[in-house]
DNA sequence: TCAACGAGTTCCGATAAATGGAACGACGTT
DNA sequence: AACGTCGTTCCATTTATCGGAACTCGTTGA
């Protein structure tokens, strides 16, 4: 989404642009998508599909490589935040019986790590490894509101706001007071602002100043679950995340 | 597993180290397992922290990125081969009852793609995106078996043999014969080769010649399935990876 | 107190690799 | 048969990478 500089850069400019597009793209259409000369883009992508990075397929287009899953499964499973995180949201889960994410924010993107919910039955991977954007989900805004007025202009600045329901923040401005509002009340709420008839409460993991900054939340159907009763569980994300935070503290500091 | 030419290819090595490190590895420790100069594999290190491949923790230990995560959950659920298996296994699972894997050659190694089984309760992720040997896995010698006399004297040639259990096959001349025996009966067999308890009837999916070489398996615990039942399914397992084998050459063939 | 050590980081000339413009070959279209 | 499109290859130029050495900082031990 952003990244671009150095050799290594351009390289995952192009595997981004291949996971950006939904439809399959061809080489032409990658030569539109990423800004480079047809001969260098050439050998770029060869040096992806050499390395397993990207797949080939017999039309010509392409597709991101499995060696991404190889790599993807351990990142999740031996991350050292995901794994503290863990007994938070299960426990959170317990206690509220609805769905929890943990998200951490990567740019102006969340990233979503993991997902506690009662019906286990959906399909697996769900959301994990999705990215939504930063500005218009809980754990996106609750994660902003960790940064200093420094590194949120620089993020703001980046975000191209996009009205994905009609209560979608609209501008950098609106933005700006709703993280100002998340501080004052210590978790942030998002009111159909991503998805329409979903809602949910966030709070932040991490703290001001340090390169971690994430977030939990709690998301339910509008259909089901009014507002205010998510709202009523405030305090329990908010603690949650203070736990998470003070484990990662604990844990990271000593020693490894 | 084997990449090292070029820069992305270095860079890539790197991640490796770190995947396949099961303790959490500090700069020192990579200089070790990277055969690079300190100021080099430093720079290469810079570079893949600021890219988000990698991931730096307080007391200089690495992980990987959770960068890899979000390319990752795009790579599996637009996966075309995935997609055009996954009826296949969910037909063949329904008929054994028991767990079906997919699996791809990547290499000397099985990446698994996914996983049909009865009991989603079990944590999600499981082990998609996994790496096992290809020689002692139903799935990887199945595949293997597709690859012409070169290519798998190729590949032979790097694998570094390891006594998982008492069946694992031990040396190069083992596994060719192996791979004769698969090419003649049309399937493979898992006895206990990998762990111990856990035996598997496979088939591959692929032509000889084409660059897709992959595998679908049975897979069950000892003590519950004897290894008659299992190998009774081998007529299932062939036919469920012959009609994956058509479906990609028809989808593949004509359009994207 | 000071020297020695190890880990991580920075610097810079030499070198090798990436760059990108242009030409080429393969198809399908008009 | 001439044309446009798409993918691929080539090669002189440019640029980033390379890697040895020096530097910083915290720790250990005499």
């Amino acid at each position: 989404m952003h990244s671009g500089t150095g050799t290594l850069g351009k390289a995952i400019a192009v595997l981004d642009a291949v996971a950006a597009s939904q439809v399959p793209l061809r080489f032409t259409d990658l030569l539109a998508r990423v800004d480079q000369p047809r001969g260098t883009l050439h050998r770029q992508i060869s040096n992806l599909v050499e390395e397993g990075l990207l797949q080939v397929n017999s039309d010509h287009s392409y597709e991101l490589g499995i060696r991404l899953l190889r790599f993807a499964s351990n990142a999740w499973s031996r991350s050292k935040f995901r794994n503290i995180a863990e007994p938070h949201l299960i426990e959170l889960h317990k206690k509220v019986g609805e769905t929890i994410h943990l998200g951490v924010l990567q740019g102006i993107e969340v990233i979503y790590l993991d997902k506690v919910e009662s019906s286990q039955a959906v399909r697996m991977h769900s959301q994990i490894g999705n990215a939504s954007p930063c500005y218009c989900t809980g754990v996106g805004k609750a994660a902003l509101s960790l940064l200093s007025p420094a590194q949120l202009e620089e993020r703001i600045s980046v975000i191209e706001f996009r009205n994905y329901t009609p209560t979608t923040i609209a501008d950098a401005d609106g933005l700006r007071r709703e993280i100002e509002d998340i501080r004052a009340k210590g978790y942030a709420l998002d009111r159909e602002e991503h998805e329409a008839g979903i809602h949910c409460v966030a709070a932040a993991i991490g703290s001001p100043g340090e390169p971690l900054a994430a977030g939990i939340s709690i998301t339910a159907p509008v259909y089901r679950l009014p507002l205010e009763t998510l709202e009523s569980w405030a305090g329990e994300v908010h603690q949650a995340a203070a736990a998470i935070t003070e484990d990662m503290r604990v844990r990271a500091g000593p020693r490894g």
